[in-house]
DNA sequence: ACACGTAGAGAACTGGT
DNA sequence: ACCAGCACTCTACGTGT
């Protein structure tokens, strides 16, 4: 046990060297911004995104403590995928111990008991074994519909509220769960829609729909409607365009906000029209369906967006 | 190749019954 | 609980530069 744990550290340790990564801007050399909700490091000056998709939700295992050998402060993260945020303790089925021998039959008896016992703490009430079937088939939907852990989590964070709202009434859990999803998904920026959630579910659409309706009103599940303007640095620099168009594209939101125009509409859809308007404005040439490429919108849209971004400067 | 326009369908929400 | 209507976006097709 102690000579795998350092094993694993070392094996970090040295991986941690080799990806060292820098903390200035290689276009301009300024200070980098790392935002970890969406998993993107970026210039604070021009905007440039220098990585995208970085995920590290591992533990810390630097070592605070002496001459860095013992990292034995850390454990496993936990995770609220388990109804028990995985902080149980397991009991191993086989009566052997640490070395492998057979125990004595008075050590298996015990070993019966406690686990015994274990197993109703474990699953203590009704609610526990609840969760546990419910956040089950979260972890099951959400990796069939190729969604990041991440969402599972924050979909086992939603359902054990419901849970604890006494939401389930007359419900079934995987109705519940399922809505979870997709409210979780939804959140995280990567909605799925009705129909995808109710392939991977085990309950038609329409009872996810009533579920996530009663869920998200109870809770007061507002998906806050994104700002535009977070979406216009990644464009602007998967497009190679300058920070001068970026701008622009902001300035152009900021009126359009103030008109109020953008109201019940994508902000992907708007801040990809803004971009494209911006590039106009400020003589760079890009194409709508770059452009649509970029936000994952259609042309069409665009089309019909920029002109209203344009008429809202006024 | 690109921009622009229109029609019809679909998805998700709202409000009335 | 169900339905109709809604605003938005999409696909698919067209025409114009």
């Amino acid at each position: 046990m102690q000579a795998t744990t350092t094993a694993v550290g070392r094996e970090r340790e040295t991986n941690e060297t080799t990806t060292e990564r820098e903390d200035a801007c290689p276009e301009c050399g300024s200070a980098l911004e790392h935002d970890d909700t969406r998993g993107e490091v970026s210039c604070r000056e021009c905007g440039l995104i220098v990585d995208e998709d970085v995920v590290d939700r591992g533990p810390e295992w630097r070592s605070f403590e002496g001459d860095g050998e013992n990292r034995s402060r850390v454990g496993a993260p936990t995770t609220n995928l388990m109804h028990d945020k995985g902080l149980s303790s397991v009991i191993g089925w086989q009566d052997k111990d640490a070395y492998g021998k057979r125990l004595s039959s008075r050590k298996r008896r015990q070993l019966a008991r406690l686990r015994k016992w274990d197993e109703r703490f474990r699953a203590r009430d009704d609610q526990e074994r609840n969760l546990k079937q419910a956040l089950g088939e979260v972890e099951r939907m959400t990796s069939a519909l190729g969604l990041p852990e991440t969402v599972g989590e924050t979909a086992g964070v939603v359902y054990r509220r419901a849970l604890d709202e006494d939401l389930l009434r007359g419900r079934s859990i995987e109705a519940v769960a399922t809505a979870s999803v997709y409210a979780a998904a939804r959140q995280a920026g990567v909605p799925r829609s009705l129909d995808e959630v109710a392939i991977v579910s085990r309950v038609d659409r329409l009872r996810v729909q009533r579920a996530y309706r009663q869920v998200s009103r109870e809770l007061g599940l507002e998906v806050p409607p994104t700002d535009p303007r977070e979406y216009v640095e990644r464009y602007a620099s998967d497009l190679d365009l300058p920070g001068e168009t970026a701008r622009r594209a902001r300035e152009l939101l900021d009126a359009a906000i103030e008109e109020n125009v953008h109201s019940g509409k994508s902000p992907t859809t708007m801040a990809g029209a803004a971009v494209y308007a911006a590039a106009r404005l400020t003589n760079h040439s890009v194409t709508q369906a770059d452009v649509s490429e970029v936000a994952n919108v259609a042309r069409v849209t665009i089309r019909s967006r920029y002109k209203e971004l344009l008429e809202a400067q006024e």
